[in-house]
DNA sequence: CCGGATCGATTACGGATGTAAACGATGGAG
DNA sequence: CTCCATCGTTTACATCCGTAATCGATCCGG
């Protein structure tokens, strides 16, 4: 059962902070991202349906928190990425990237020192 | 006007080669992507519709070609994905790949080669 | 010159998605 | 006790998507 876009967004707001209820997350969700409240029901709705979501009652009202992984959902997303477009390899968008936009300093300091601490590893 | 996954298979032959005529096309599909004549032909339409490719009279048959670029697409789905799941950054992306499944070696070298490239540049 | 094969164009159709209003239950204010 | 505000639930609806059948024009073999 896939995750949708919009619906990733309510993830988003779970997966950073959980539990919350409706209300919070509709507080939490990116200001120039501006659903109806009855909008972001849905999609919580969807959610819990979907078992990506579950929800405990609390007074008159619910909490909800995440059941899927952000680590599950953000690698199939990712790699579904990686298939469609850079034959399933990870360098290659690395490499698109460094062309198009350049890198900021930032990225490319934290993948030098990402690269370094593989090499710790071995 | 956004180019759905089903339809980025028919870009990604027309990328690789073009023009192409409908039954090149369908001949240069992944073999696991079995489709009806159909439903290539439909795809074609669509993507004619939203000017993403070009259609030249060939005598009976049509050669298509693509007009939207093949970086510009990529780029904008790669960065639709890292601004949804990574705060728009790389570098976390990269990471997340480096914890899950391993990098492959070929990955790292890669990766390793394009930083020093960058080094040079400055 | 005719009928079948072949193209592209048109139409179909169920399910997902984005977006939201309407509805029904219920708890709290007065 | 009653009525409104507030939740979650149900229903709505246009569009997109995946998938494909059908239709109409046209060319080729006989």
């Amino acid at each position: 059962m896939r995750i949708s876009t919009a619906e990733s967004q309510v993830m988003r707001a779970l997966w950073a902070k959980s539990p919350l209820s409706a209300e919070e997350i509709i507080a939490a969700l990116p200001v120039d991202q501006d659903w109806a409240d009855a909008t972001v029901k849905t999609l919580l709705n969807r959610l819990l349906k979907k078992d990506a979501i579950a929800a405990d009652r609390d007074g008159r009202r619910f909490l909800y928190r995440p059941l899927v992984a952000q680590g599950d959902y953000v690698h199939a997303e990712s790699q579904g990425l990686l298939d469609r477009l850079f034959d399933g390899r990870l360098a290659p968008l690395v490499a698109h990237f460094s062309q198009r936009e350049k890198l900021s300093d930032q990225d490319v300091a934290d993948l030098r020192r990402l690269l370094e601490s593989l090499d710790d590893d071995k």
